[in-house]
DNA sequence: TCAAACCAAATGTTCGTACATTTGTCAAGG
DNA sequence: CCTTGACAAATGTACGAACATTTGGTTTGA
């Protein structure tokens, strides 16, 4: 007995959450202005105050309200961009509505560059490395150096066919991505980044360490994007 | 009855949020091992199993564990990168070490430009514009146009002799900083940025929109940051 | 008039309880 | 050998109560 649309029931402040979170997108609750106070909303919705509370600092997480003590809860404006969160190249093209596509240029067992080392931290071992060239709705937008540790169960196979990496990390190996940190830098193009790109022109530099749910270190990318075609975008909350 | 070194008594939670995270960076818990189950850890520090999940779920937002129901807490590695939060140019650089100044170029009231004017939800209104050279330690940084709009208590003087715009909103109007979009691009210097910044070189370029506590905008900012000296450093983590 | 004291309202802290759900393990059975 | 089921352990959900603290407004007194 499975059923197909799994249409799972969701937790009640989740519930809550999404409710108010369309409340305030549709002007029920308007910009600037306050929400109910915690007691009277856990009446309306018919839970207690601390489910209530849940569903809240889900909203104030996101950005979406600012709650003060001895105050009240402030809408904040709803924006369109989100809080980053970590997602891969194709995730990414396809959250800005373009279909990502990708051309493998090499594929080698290598031995792994200083700063792949470190990140790894490991000494004298292979790693996988893929030269990607990566497209949105056809046209070219980065260049992808893809270094992968020696512990993980990879065969050149997976490799050769592989659209995206977190895909293949999360759905064929069960290794869930947790976090990673990234430098960005940006500079000319250089040498073979000109012909590839096809530019003069510059490009940003991402440098990404990823980290899987159980502290292990599973990718170094070093992702190279065509600056005239590419543009970050987040949003950004102050520490209080 | 005032104590000069304030030192404000925390509640317990965070007391044990930072007791755990110190045990973390000081290797008694290990990356990649499980932190104790909530209910040792509520028995350990003599507090409910609430209060241990109220600091659980802070560093779980700060990514430095990873919790999974039905299976445990594991320590992720302990980065010297943060995520990224809200700050101006002069917290930034002090965060990275260096003393922050700047140099008034202009100052004027100003016709809003067309992108101002959209942020600020304005039309036919003068509004103050900044231009400003940004140093660190004595060193040219970037250059940053700054807009201001028309409905803040501001004076010329408080201008002309500040440093920091946010440490102006916050401490002299009590204007609490918020939140903010920005979109990030880089491209080369163009003309008058050339001089001032002295480079032919990259720039990159940060628009920001920035609000206060109370959902009104309280700035749009340009910094256009010279790509030789500035790296963008961050911490991303995945949404489940 | 103006500052201090007070007060009500709102969010924050903390406790404790009970049950639900998820996960990994281990043993039984085909 | 491999699947299935049972079980224990861990986090997740939800309730409710009591009190603390912060904030903003109001009242009071010099």
């Amino acid at each position: 007995m499975i059923a197909l649309t799994a249409a799972k029931k969701l937790p009640k402040h989740e519930e809550i959450r999404i409710q108010l979170e369309n409340k305030m997108r549709s002007d029920s609750y308007k910009t600037g202005s306050k929400l109910p106070p915690e007691i009277e909303l856990s009446a309306e919705y018919n839970v207690s105050r601390s489910t209530i509370r849940q569903a809240l600092r889900s909203l104030e997480e996101k950005g979406l309200i600012n709650r003060k003590s001895g105050h009240g809860t402030t809408v904040m404006p709803m924006i369109n961009t989100e809080i980053q969160k970590l997602s891969s190249f194709s995730e990414d093209m396809l959250s800005r509505g373009y279909v990502p596509s990708s051309k493998l240029l090499d594929i080698q067992l290598i031995d792994a560059p200083l700063h792949v080392q470190e990140a790894f931290k490991i000494k004298n071992k292979k790693v996988w490395y893929l030269k990607r060239l990566r497209f949105a709705d056809d046209k070219v937008i980065a260049l992808q150096l893809l270094y992968i540790p020696p512990n993980l169960p990879i065969q050149l196979n997976d490799l050769v066919e592989m659209e995206s990496y977190y895909e293949l990390l999360e759905s064929k190996l069960n290794i869930k991505v947790h976090s990673a940190t990234e430098t960005l830098s940006a500079r000319k193009a250089e040498n073979e980044e000109k012909e590839l790109l096809q530019t003069e022109d510059t490009v940003i530099e991402f440098d990404r360490i990823t980290y899987s749910n159980n502290a292990e270190c599973v990718e170094y990318i070093r992702g190279i994007y065509l600056a005239s075609q590419y543009k970050y975008q987040f949003k950004l909350i102050r520490d209080n």
